[in-house]
Parts: C-alpha cells; structure tokens; sequence
RNA sequence: GCCGGGGUGGCGGAAUUGGCAGACGCGCUAGAUUCAGGAUCUAGUGGGCAUAGCGCCCGUGCGGGUUCAAGUCCCGCCCCCGGCACCA
C-alpha cells in the first residue's frame, strides 16, 4: 500500500461519519441490559489538549469499547470544565494586549482555522472568557471525534452554564445542611500589585522554586523605661533562653505602630504584612520614619525578665518578618559572626555613639545539650567552617548544620521546671505557645523566599477572613469515605493505599474564591466556589443533561426539589413538578435516566488526581449519595512523556491531539497508547516505537486484504493449532484487561496473533495462512474493535457483514486443541536443537531424527495421567527399568516435561514427517525420520515422546 | 521534613504475587535479500565456562536475615521520581 496512513485517515474519516449519522453510541436506559457507566475527568478548555490528555480518553475509549462488546449498555459522556481563574486570566491578558497571550491564542486559532480564517475576529471574541472557553470546548469535541471516541455528545455541557450552576448550587446546599462547609480565617500568597490572592501559577518561578509561606513567632521586648516594645522574629523562640541582646539595621526603616493595645515598633516592611494579617484590627501609626540607628543602645526586658542591649547588625533583613531578631549567638552562627565582627571592629559601634563597653553586657549562654559537642554549638560549627563575619554566604550552611543537629538531638537545659531537658522540637512549639499564652508573642506569617507575581508586585502572607471551606476532617464523613475505598476497585491495586493516605491527610480545604468563573456559592453570592471544588459529583449531571437540554429547561426551574427528587427520590414528582414547572413526565424520566446509569462503574485518570480531584470525588459520593450508588472503580494511569522529556509549552515538545489525524492516524494513536506502556507505567511516546507500531498494523492490515477471498486446505494439525492458539490468546487479552494491562491486551490481540500467522506462513506458506486468517477474521476483527475500531470496521463490512462491529459481541470462547499446541512446541524446539547442533558442530548435512520407542510412552502415558513417576516407573519390564528411573529423576528435576497427553509412536512420526520439509528448509539438513526401536544410533536411548533425539552426519 | 511510588541487560521495560529472571521492543552483531520508500527477512544478543543439543556457575541499588526455593517476604542503609492543599 503507497500510501498507508492515508488509507487509514480515509476509512476512520468514513466510519467516524457513519457512527455519528447514526447514533451509535447514544445509549438509553434498558432495564433487560446491565449497564456500564464509564467517566473520564472533562478537560478545562483553555487551549488544544495534548496526547497527554489523550491517554486517558483513548484508554477510557477503549474501556467503553470492550465493555459494549461484552455487552453491556455502555454510557461514555463528556464535559467541559471552564471553571476557574486560568480561562478568566487568557481572556483578559488577550483584552489588555499582552502580546506573548495573544501570539498563543493566534496559533491557537490558525491551528484549527486554516487559511482564510478571520483569525483576529475569533481573537477578539476571546476578551468574553466565555467564548474563549466554548471555541475550545467545540475544538475538542472535534478533535475527540477524529480519534474514533465513542462518547455520548448529547449529554456534554460545560461548567459555566446556568443548568449546571444550579445543579453545584444544589450540592453546596446539601454539604451545607450536612455540617460540612465551615468557615474560618485563611493564610495565603498574596500579590500587593494586584490585590488579590495569587497562587503558584502566578508568581514567577514558582513552579521550580515553591514558595511556602512559613511561621515566625514574633516576640515582644519592652524598652526599658517606656511602654515600647521591639518586636523580634524568630523560627526558634526555644532560644529566647540564650538571648543575649537585639539586632537591628541601622539603616532601615522602622515605625511605632499600636497593636493589640501595645505600642510596638516593626520595620515599615513589616508593617504592611502586620496589616494585611490582621485585616480589620487597629493598627494605629503612631511614630513613622524611625531609623534603625536611634533604637541601638537602648536596653530591652525579654519576656523572660533578662535585661540585654540593642546592637546594629547588617545581616538583619528589614523584609523578613517583623525585621528585628534577637541574638543567641550560642546557636546561631548568624549572631555569633555579627557580635565578632563588633569585637573585631569597634568602630561599627563607635559610629552609632555607642561605647565599646557596652559588649561587656553580652554574656553567651549554652541552653542547648547535643551529644558530642563541645561548648557552644554555633562557635563549634563556625570553626570548622573557617567562618568569620557575618557577610560569609555559608552562614546558611552552617545554620542549617547546626539546627538540624539540635532538631534531632538537642535537648534544652534552662533553669525553668517547664522547659527544661525537653527535646528541641518540643520546646519550640511550648516555649512558643507559653509565650502566646502570656501576650508575649503573636504569629507572624512569612515567606521562604522573596516571591513576585508575573507583573512584578510583591508577593506577600495575608489573611482571608471568612473564607469558605468543605471540612474533609469530620470523622463520619473521612469514615465512610475510608470504608468505599476499602471495597471499591482500585487498579492497579498498589493505589489504594494512597488512597486510604490522602483521606487521613485531608483536612480543611478552601472551596471558595472571591475571583473566576464558576458557580457562587448559593449562601453567599460573593464567592465563587474553586474549580477542583465544582467538579465533584458532576457524573450523576451526565444521566440528565441531554434531558434538560432537549425539554429547554432553564435554570430557573431547577430549584433544589428538583434534585432532590432526581438524585435522592425525595420528594413526589407531582408536588415538584407544580413548584419548578417542569412537567411531571419529565422529572420521572429524569430520575429513570439517574437510577439507570447511577452509580459510576468507572473513572478511569492519571494517578496525578489522587490527592485532589478523585479523592473529593470520592468523599462528595459519601456525603450526598446512599452506598449504592457510590462508585464502583477507579483506573489509574501514568503520565506520558516524548522521547524521554517531559512534554512542555516551553520545551516545544508537545504534540497535539489535534495533529493525530493529521500526522498519524486514529487507529495508530489508540494502538500505540494502548501498546507502548501499560497504565501503571510512565509511556514515552518515541517516533521510532510509533514508526514500528504502524509497522505493525500495516502488517495486519495487508493480511487482513490478501484473505478476503483467500481458500483451499489446510494442514489439519496446523489448522488446530493456529485456532486454538487463537482463542488462547484472546482469553489472555480478556484476562489481561480485567488486571487494566492494556499493553497486554493489545499485544495478545495484534502482535500474539500476527506472529502466528507468520508462523504459519513459514510452516505452512502465505496460502495456508490466508485461508486460516479468513477463518478467524469475524472473530478477531471483533476482538480488536476496542483498540483499533476503524480498521476492524472497515474490514468487518468487507466480509459483507451488515452493522457496525463496535455494536458487536466479543468473541467466543472458541475451542481448545492443547495437544495440536504441545505438539508442535515440539516442533519449534525440534528445530531450536538442530540449530544448535550445527553451530556446536560448525555443519552437517543429514539430521536423523530419532522417536521415541513404545514403552516409554505407555509409562509416560501414565505419569501424565497422574502417576508418580518413580510408581509409574516400577510398572516398566525389569530389563529396562533402570532407564525409567533415569527418566523419572530428570522429570523431578524438571530436565523433562511430560506432555499433557502423550501421542502414540505413529502420531508423533506423522508429525514430524510433516514438519520434515520444513525443518530441512530452515536447517538446511536433510531430515530422516527413525524408531527408536529400529535405529542403530548411540544417542536413540535419548529419545523421549515429543523429545525426539537426533543423530546429525 | 512528611506522605506515596520506584531502583532489574547498552536502553525502554516484563516476570500470573514466593516457583526456570530478563517477556515484548529498541540498539547491537552476523547473514540473506533488495534498494519503491523511515527498508525488509533470518539467526544471535546479561556475564563467565562448557558443549552432539535438550547444560553448569554467577547475576535484579547496598548489607544482613527467613525459606527446599527470594527480583518478590523481614530488618537496616543508599539513591531516584511524584505530591504536600485557593492549581487546573
């Protein structure tokens, strides 16, 4: 064929359109069939979906597929998801101009369009988020089309629409009611560019670089002899006990703020993260402008009731925190290096008018015990390190050496009975609530790292107050959920564990946001419920979506009762119908439709979603749903990769689906998805693997051609072996499937089976195995209809077959013929050993195959009936009984296996002089047959039933 | 750090859960055939030793252990990947 994959794109072109015309894959309720119920998550539409996405919708195709061909009433729906900030961000980044956005978004669109398309016109159409989301969600359905998917588009819709709003308004409503929405103060990244939360995705490098937001305990020191406190930051407050006096930058700006009735001075950095943590309360600016210059040399009272000076260090970061710290110099290296730099240096107190006396007023204490040091642990560190001031980069290091010690094996010696010889990680968090406790101390949230939004605004920790949340941490509900993922199907199997993990793990989880697109949250219209959040039960909306579409009900009428009614039968269809307007039949019809298709058999992912997106699937079913109609399974799938990397926008490296039927072929794609890798592994997607997969069903596919009319006979031992291995492996397809080894699957259905018919073409010649081919070629082309339906199609209606195959029943069992298999294994190893033999004896010209004599055959027959060998051995005539031992112990020790049934001398002779042209043909030897009875050759005593032995001249 | 998943030939990766490690494929080697195409076909391919075959020894990150039998189970290490929560 010239040109293969033109052929291809041309009869999946052809029977795409044929299923679509007429609704083959439209399903309705039919209670005289068992249903299958199959989702896949719906793609958030804000671009071209990559093969990425497309593993799991091929591989859910292909699920969906085998389950309609063993019978079953198959719904595979799809939705699109636009919930969120990602399409609301593109969509104002193209209205604002942002040239990188809109370069995306024009090759976006000419990618589709073609030439001559008014690519600015649908561009400009994009400054409505809602177009940008529906343009993309009709390319996909395209797209999904034109890789033979056989989804149910009647029942789509996408998250932003009215019906569907109502449908998650109704869930909160009932999450609600349940107690397990609350509502609380939330911590987050927030940009003071933009004034909003902003998350990873938003500021720069964070994907590489995380940013985390951390706790300082900040730590108030009254200056003596006023009502004034510095305030101090730290991640050890354990340390207070070894403070030996205060770090402040001169330079820096510091301001005297009222804070909780206390008058306090922060840098002015400071002060707006003070304010942005504590919305709403007074903060009072009472002094601003205060350098940090006219604090040194003041006397401060820790809590603690230790009188220590105010010193100026340079190391001190006026952005970190409150941007004061106290010094423990026996500790941390930082202070221990910036009091040896005063030591050092008198003049950088000098400077400031402070006396150089006043270091007399240091005094270093040794609070914290680890084994094997020595003194003070900081001192030690820095010694070995050879550092000396404060400006050395490896001061990092050495604190980070020196706080790890201690977290492991530092114990606290303090003379206070609460504290002391507790292990450093405990009194951190009690020596921190003490202080709290007392109104000494306040949580002060920070960042890892300096961070700054894509535009460049500082990113900061704020406080959300009154932040919605779903509480995962209520213990029926973590219960029930934990007790379905005990009993579903999780495959492969070692996910369930992880599973069971993130139930435990889950707690409070913010489900609102004041920005997106979505639904709002039905109790308090300012929110937005978070798109992870509004995607959770939407499985039971597929049952009824192409109901409310077709009937034009508007979301004014799906009033709670509505889905009371449908998803929960409470209620009476009657009284409902009266209240929503929406007539009677159609809410029992409605409720038909869900308890048909409910609950989901199957939802088939990447194992990226267990921590978030299946898990709150999970729970949500718990929560709202009785256990019947909790799910049933879940398919877990890899990520996919190309030619070893990560496929990445950046990287350049990303094939689209869309190119699928462009570049390669639909049945090449499903093949090769379901070919390369099995679900549980990564799949790379190499060109060359892709080159030899069509390879491969080019192979096929000019077999499958030269059978159509292919006749004559067939050797009759062939012929039951090629069926019977046949049906051998479409049962290991079968079984391979139930395990989700789709790889399996595909290679037993394609590969297993075209090697046979190599095999036979070898054996036999091309004829024989065109006839045998014929034979099975309903059958098979019904087997592999789930992997590749376009080619299965195509062929199935040549052979005059009316109907679609993808409608068809797997075929089958067929029958077993395990002594025609054994026998000719025989063969094959026949033919292994004489290759061998010619290469141990560099040649030969005659092979004297040597068949084994009578009676071991009639003493075989009866191990392989179940006789031990040693008994079975003892029947044999005294003269040659010692050879039957012989045998029996090789059979122990596994030298030989009796066949299943051992054929007689005649059986066997037959066999093999009709394998004798063969053999001769590949070994280049002529092949004589013999009787172990009658051969005169030394190696004739070697000779076993099926094990012939072989004499070569 | 916490949680999870993994370390098997030159490479990607198999091993029905304790039962002949290396399936399948890539690559490589040799041969055949042909150049109308990214070729195709045949044989070999973990290391070592042997050889009239249907063998022997060693080998699954490292160190111990259980067992007739360990890639698989147990104990202790090392290394890699993913996730860690207003992100679709």
């Amino acid at each position: 064929m010239a040109d293969f994959l033109g052929w291809l794109r041309d009869i999946e072109a052809k029977w795409q359109r044929a299923w679509r015309e007429s609704k083959a894959f439209e399903p309705s309720p039919d209670p005289s069939r068992e249903k299958f119920f199959i989702t896949v998550p719906y793609p958030y539409s804000n671009g071209p979906l990559h093969i990425g996405h497309g593993r799991a919708y091929t591989i859910g195709d292909i699920i969906a597929r085998y389950w309609r061909l063993k019978g079953k009433n198959v719904l595979f729906p799809m939705a699109f998801h636009i919930t969120g900030t990602p399409i609301l961000a593109f969509s104002e980044r193209i209205a604002m101009g942002d040239e990188r956005v809109i370069s995306d978004y024009r090759h976006y669109i000419e990618l589709y369009e073609g030439e001559g398309a008014d690519v600015d016109a649908i561009l400009e159409s994009f400054k409505d988020p809602l177009r940008l989301a529906t343009y993309f969600a009709s390319k996909m359905m395209a797209d999904f089309d034109a890789i033979g998917y056989s989804i149910d588009w009647r029942r789509r819709f996408h998250t932003g629409e009215p019906v569907y709003n109502a449908f998650v308004e109704w869930q909160y409503g009932k999450l609600r009611e349940l107690g397990l929405i609350t509502r609380g103060d939330h911590y987050v990244t927030y940009c003071l560019l933009h004034r909003q939360p902003e998350g990873e995705d938003d500021i720069q490098d964070a994907d590489v670089n995380p940013v985390e937001i951390v706790e300082y305990t900040a730590i108030l020191f009254r200056i003596e002899g006023t009502d004034e406190y510095l305030v101090a930051s730290t991640l050890r407050p354990e340390t207070l006990f070894g403070a030996t006096n205060m770090w402040v930058r001169p330079e820096a700006e510091h301001v005297l703020v009222r804070f909780k009735g206390k008058k306090i001075y922060v840098t002015k950095e400071a002060l707006v993260k003070l304010q942005h943590q504590h919305p709403g309360e007074d903060l009072e600016v009472l002094r601003e402008g205060v350098r940090g210059e006219e604090l040194l040399g003041r006397r401060v009272v820790t809590p603690l009731g230790d009188v220590i000076p105010v010193l100026p260090a340079e190391f001190v970061d006026p952005d970190v925190a409150t941007g004061i710290v106290y010094s423990e110099p026996s500790d941390a290296p930082y202070d221990l290096a910036a009091l040896w730099d005063l030591e050092r240096d008198p003049s950088l107190l000098t400077r400031y008018g402070l006396d150089p006396s006043i270091m007399e007023e240091v005094r270093m204490r040794k609070i914290i015990e680890v084994p094997g040091v020595e003194g003070h642990h900081a001192e030690v560190v820095m010694r070995e390190m050879g550092i000396r001031d404060q400006r050395d980069p490896r001061l990092e290091e050495a604190t980070e050496l020196v706080y790890k010690q201690q977290y492991y094996n530092g114990v606290l010696r303090v003379p206070d009975d609460r504290f002391d010889g507790l292990p450093v990680r405990e009194a951190k968090e009690a020596v921190r609530d003490w202080l709290i406790s007392e109104g000494n101390a306040f949580i002060f949230y920070e960042l890892n790292r300096k961070a700054f939004c894509r535009s460049g605004g500082k990113i900061i920790v704020a406080r959300i107050t009154g932040q919605w949340f779903i509480d995962y941490s209520v213990p029926w509900w973590k219960e029930r959920t934990r007790e379905l993922v005990r009993e579903m199907t999780i495959l492969p199997e070692k996910y369930r564990k992880a599973f069971l993990d993130v139930i435990d793990w889950l707690e409070r989880r913010p489900c609102a946001r004041l920005r997106g697109l979505g639904t709002r949250l039905p109790f308090d219209r300012r929110w937005v419920i978070e798109s992870l959040s509004d995607s959770t039960i939407y499985m039971a909306f597929y049952t009824i979506a192409h109901i409310i579409r077709r009937e034009g009900i508007g979301k004014e009428k799906l009033i709670p009762e509505v889905f009371d009614y449908v998803f929960l039968g409470e209620g009476d269809a009657g009284e409902v119908s009266r209240r929503s307007g929406i007539p009677e039949g159609v809410l029992e019809e409605m409720r038909r439709e869900f308890l048909y298709w409910y609950p989901v058999d199957l939802r088939n992912t990447g194992t990226p979603h267990i921590s978030n997106h299946l898990s709150f699937f999970l729970f949500h079913h718990t929560a709202i749903f009785p256990r019947e109609h909790w799910p049933r399974a879940i398919t877990l799938l890899e990520v996919l990769i190309r030619e070893g990397a990560k496929m990445s926008k950046s990287k350049g490296n990303v094939i689209l689906l869309r190119d699928i039927s462009r570049r390669y072929s639909a049945d090449l794609f499903r093949f090769y998805i379901a070919f390369a890798a099995n679900p549980d592994s990564v799949l790379d997607w190499r060109e060359e693997e892709v080159a030899r997969a069509r390879g491969m069903l080019q192979k096929m596919v000019s077999y499958l051609e030269d059978s159509m009319a292919a006749k004559g006979g067939v050797d009759p031992h062939i012929r039951r072996w090629f069926i019977s291995r046949f049906w051998g492996h479409l049962e290991a397809a079968e079984k391979a499937f139930s395990q989700m080894k789709i790889r399996n699957f595909a290679f037993e259905l394609v590969k297993a089976v075209l090697d046979d018919l190599d095999y036979v073409s070898e054996r036999r010649g091309r004829g024989e195995a065109l006839v045998l081919l014929r034979e099975v070629a309903p059958d098979w082309l019904r087997a592999v209809s789930p992997i590749i339906p376009h080619i299965a199609e195509e062929f199935w209606h040549r052979l005059g077959n009316e109907g679609f195959v993808s409608l068809e029943r797997w075929p089958g069992p067929g029958t077993r013929y395990p002594e025609d298999e054994e026998m000719e294994d025989a063969v094959m190893g026949l033919e292994a050993d004489l290759r061998d033999l010619i290469r141990v004896l560099g040649g030969g010209r005659r092979a004297r195959i040597i068949v084994a004599a009578g009676w071991k055959r009639e003493f075989l027959s009866r191990v392989s009936e179940g006789a031990r060998p040693e008994e079975a051995a003892k029947g044999v005539p005294r003269e040659l009984r010692a050879e039957a031992f012989r045998i029996a112990s090789m059979i122990r020790k596994r030298r030989y296996e009796v066949p299943t049934r051992v054929p007689d001398q005649g059986e066997e002779i037959a066999l093999i002089e009709g394998a004798r042209e063969y053999l001769s043909r590949r070994t280049g030897l002529e092949i004589v047959v013999e009787r172990e009875e009658d051969s005169d050759s030394p190696r004739a005593g070697n000779a076993l039933p099926l094990r012939p032995a072989i004499h070569i001249d």
